[in-house]
RNA sequence: GAGCCCGUAGCUCAGUUGGUUAGAGCGCUUCAUUGACAUUGAAGAGGUCAGAGGUUCGAGUCCUCUCGGGCUCACCA
């Protein structure tokens, strides 16, 4: 006999072992196989493909909400006798895991400037290896139905492959090309972002109003004066008509030099002054500016390096940091009477690293490019044709807005962590390549490859190999293989979103044998909508690329977690949900529940202790009712085949239930559906029906009928509560099917 | 500046082809309780569905505008 309360904590690892020995997660499992051919449903696969978390990142709430969405779809297909899979993956995580890396390297005492890239791989490699069994395991207390026979990281041999094939193609496709443009480099992490990476924060700065020679232009950073190749104005200013085509003669910290002014659409006559100083290497508009007036204007200068500080070409400034140049700048102008005036508190945005918030550097760096527009165009049409339903509160519109907009990817990190590009560099031709190693006493080395080959054999500059920056418009080789002796490897990494974005497809072809073309393309992309640009857009592009397929035909967006005052989690905040400790303290089962419940795709939900302990009774509600029923049941022997004055109105009105659960399941109207059975559940099922058939109103056979098919309708939702109480069904003999998991989906 | 989302009970939120008397959880009031469950049951209070206008036999739901809140993107050097 049952408790009188149930116990999450008591059965939960249990009846996740009994699912794992029946091998209940995987499609070709007997008990599975048998399920399908009774519902003769063989032919209809259902596959979903799990967003990979962080391989060493212990679960947070947003985490629980997916596991929690997927597996309700997951679990009610593989009941339904659908072929359905859910691959599990994790994913390496790029620049996240190499800053979380070089943080502990920083207690050490060391940093990633002491190793060389292949022990610094390795080291990372071996820190993953040991936390990744936090998130799998986290996975799995969550009660996901995923298939791990299937699993995959994203560094696994077999995945790399893949996508390096992806890459060698696109290549031969004229998709890539390698040119030097300004990046948004944060100089703290030292690496180049895309722009979808950087965050921009609204700052109070000074703006300085300074003389160039019979002008006064105003600007926020004077540092970067050193690197002036031009002036600009509107060429509808009358103020400076005279001036457009002429060089003038400017008074500088470093002596005097001359300035062509140019006139361009850009600048705001409005602002400042209505001149602007040209500085292409540290602005992007000034270098879109410089790119249209080529012709008229020099070559541009780098005046800040990569790792924050002023170049030789700055002049006694040379060496300081960006910030502390600024000051000195600003404090010699004044000096010299350049400095005409100073507005304090100037409010603009600044671009700031989304990973560590540092100031983002726009810097030039020749780099790699993947050509968007023919491949957004195809996501665009498969959207038209309406091969691909976003489920989420207007993100469809923002995902076409994207698709619209979108500018050429740039693919290259300056980390080790990653899939190393497969371009490589013929050593001859590339003499002039900026090389950076460690040599075997320790020592960091940097200098032309030529020069450093006069002194250093290419085994040791292999060996130690840290950076290599080779030359704009450097010749290149794109190969999967090494092509031999001669060569050095490119030492960027791809953006991590390279490979997770081909993560549907390369999962499916680097598994079992046929799984490509059983699961492919899958049924739904399940996914939190703050990553809808990241990574479910680039899954569409590459995708279609590479299949010719929609990755998936359903997007399914759901919303961020907040707190009880519907305020973002945040640690500095407190108010951060742990979801192993609701999962401890009132059960798995109400954890997902409390998420799921009266959820909406794209919108956010708050949720507070109460709704965790709402979720928790609801369990034990269950529990209860089964309880009673399994008493009873035993107790009426007699009266089970007894018609009774409210059965044919209980039976009428279980079938619609089933009915609307499943048409709300079918429409991925999850939290609807939670809400309904919730109700249903409790204040029908519960309070009118068990009172009914306290007083014979309804047949004791026909409750214990009911009660299986509320189980069946809220497993999906409650899998451990519902299967414990199966299993008791299982151990009295009044049930055929083994585990509720997989058994069949009330009609 | 552009786009998107939201505004429903004291609080947090559901309400998807427009259709009886608008729902849930928590909170509140009163009562009940040895055939399961106090992690319970019954009854109840509490809503001009932000506001205005429109379409319609009928609007929380569709359209327009206004106000309020949030998010994202782009930013003026």
């Amino acid at each position: 006999m049952l408790d009188t309360q149930y116990q999450a904590k008591n059965h939960e690892s249990q009846i996740y072992k009994l699912w794992l020995e029946h091998d209940c997660f995987n499609p070709d499992s007997q008990i599975n196989q048998e399920l399908r051919k009774n519902l003769k449903n063989e032919e209809e696969s259902f596959s979903v493909i799990m967003p990979p978390p962080n391989a060493n990142d212990p679960l947070h709430v947003g985490h629980a909400m997916f596991v929690s969405i997927e597996d309700i779809m997951v679990r009610f297909a593989r009941m339904q006798g659908k072929d359905t899979v859910w691959i599990p993956g994790t994913d390496h995580a790029g620049i996240e895991t190499q800053f979380v890396f070089e943080k502990k390297l920083k207690k050490d005492g060391q940093s990633r400037f002491n190793f060389d890239r292949d022990t610094l791989f390795k080291m990372i490699w071996d820190y993953v290896g040991e936390n990744s069994a936090i998130a799998v395991d986290q996975i799995k207390k969550l009660g996901a139905s995923a298939d791990w026979g299937r699993y995959k990281f994203t560094l696994d041999q077999d995945i790399v492959k893949t996508v390096l094939e992806t890459f060698v193609k696109m290549n031969e496709d004229g998709l890539v090309y390698r040119t030097n443009r300004l990046v948004n480099f944060c100089p703290k992490c030292g690496t180049a972002f895309s722009n979808l990476e950087v965050d921009h924060k609204e700052q109070s700065t000074s703006l300085y109003y300074i003389k160039y020679g019979p002008f006064v232009l105003a600007t926020t950073r004077p540092e970067t004066k050193f690197g002036d190749t031009g002036l600009a104005v509107n060429p509808n200013d009358k103020r400076y008509q005279q001036y457009i085509g002429q060089e003038v003669e400017v008074d500088g910290l470093n002596g005097k030099f001359k300035l062509k002014v140019i006139a361009d659409d850009f600048v705001d006559m409005e602002f400042g002054t209505g001149v602007v100083k040209i500085t292409p290497y540290h602005d992007f508009n000034d270098f879109a500016a410089w790119q249209r007036h080529k012709n008229e204007l020099p070559e541009p200068i780098q005046i800040v390096d990569f790792e924050g500080r002023l170049t030789e070409a700055a002049g006694k400034y040379a060496h300081l940091k960006v910030a502390v140049a600024r000051e000195q700048v600003a404090k010699d102008l004044e000096e010299k009477g350049l400095l005409v005036k100073v507005e304090k508190n100037y409010h603009n945005n600044l671009s700031v690293c989304y990973r560590c918030g540092n100031p983002i550097e726009p810097l030039p760096l020749p780099q790699f490019y993947i050509k968007v527009k023919g491949l957004t165009e195809a996501v665009v049409k498969k959207l038209d044709q309406g091969e691909i339903k976003v489920f989420g509160a207007g993100h469809d519109k923002i995902l076409r807005h994207w698709l619209e907009t979108l500018e050429d990817w740039n693919i290259s990190r300056q980390i080790v962590w990653g899939i190393r590009l497969p371009i490589w560099y013929e050593i001859d031709q590339n003499q002039n390549a900026m090389i950076t190693f460690v040599d075997e006493q320790k020592q960091r080395i940097s200098g032309k490859l030529g020069d450093l080959l006069k002194k250093h054999s290419i085994k040791s500059i292999k060996n130690g190999l840290q950076n290599i920056s080779a030359e704009i418009g450097a010749k290149y080789l794109v190969s999967q293989e090494n092509p031999g002796e001669k060569y050095l490897q490119e030492t960027d990494t791809f953006d991590t979103w390279f490979s997770s974005s081909q993560w549907p497809f390369v999962t499916l072809i680097n598994n079992k044998p046929g799984d490509f073309d059983r699961f492919y393309p899958t049924t739904t992309m399940e996914t939190a909508y703050d990553i809808l640009m990241f990574w479910v857009m680039r899954m569409l592009m590459m995708g279609i690329y590479k299949t010719g397929k929609t990755p998936f035909k359903n997007v399914y967006l759901h919303g961020l977690i907040r707190d009880s005052k519907g305020q973002k989690m945040s640690k500095s905040k407190g108010n951060v949900v742990n979801p192993m400790d609701i999962s401890e303290k009132y059960g798995t089962d109400a954890l997902r529940m409390a998420l799921v419940i009266r959820s909406s795709a794209g919108l956010d939900k708050s949720v507070s202790d109460g709704d965790f302990k709402a979720a928790r009774n609801l369990s034990n509600k269950l529990w209860n009712a089964s309880r009673f029923i399994l008493i009873t049941k035993a107790e009426k022997k007699e009266e089970q085949a007894k018609n009774c004055q409210n059965d044919e109105l209980f039976s009428k009105k279980l079938q619609e239930i089933a009915k609307e659960i499943t048409k709300n399941l079918n429409a991925l109207q999850i939290g609807v559906a939670a809400d309904t059975l919730y109700n249903e559940f409790w204040h029908w099922f519960c309070d009118q029906c068990i009172e009914e058939s306290k007083k014979g109103l309804i047949n004791q056979e026909l409750m214990f009928n009911g009660l299986q098919v509320f189980l069946k309708l809220l497993h999906p939702f409650m899998p451990f509560v519902t299967e414990a109480i199966w299993q008791e069904l299982v151990k009295e003999k009044i049930v055929d099917e083994k585990v509720l998991a997989s058994s069949a989906w009330p009609k």
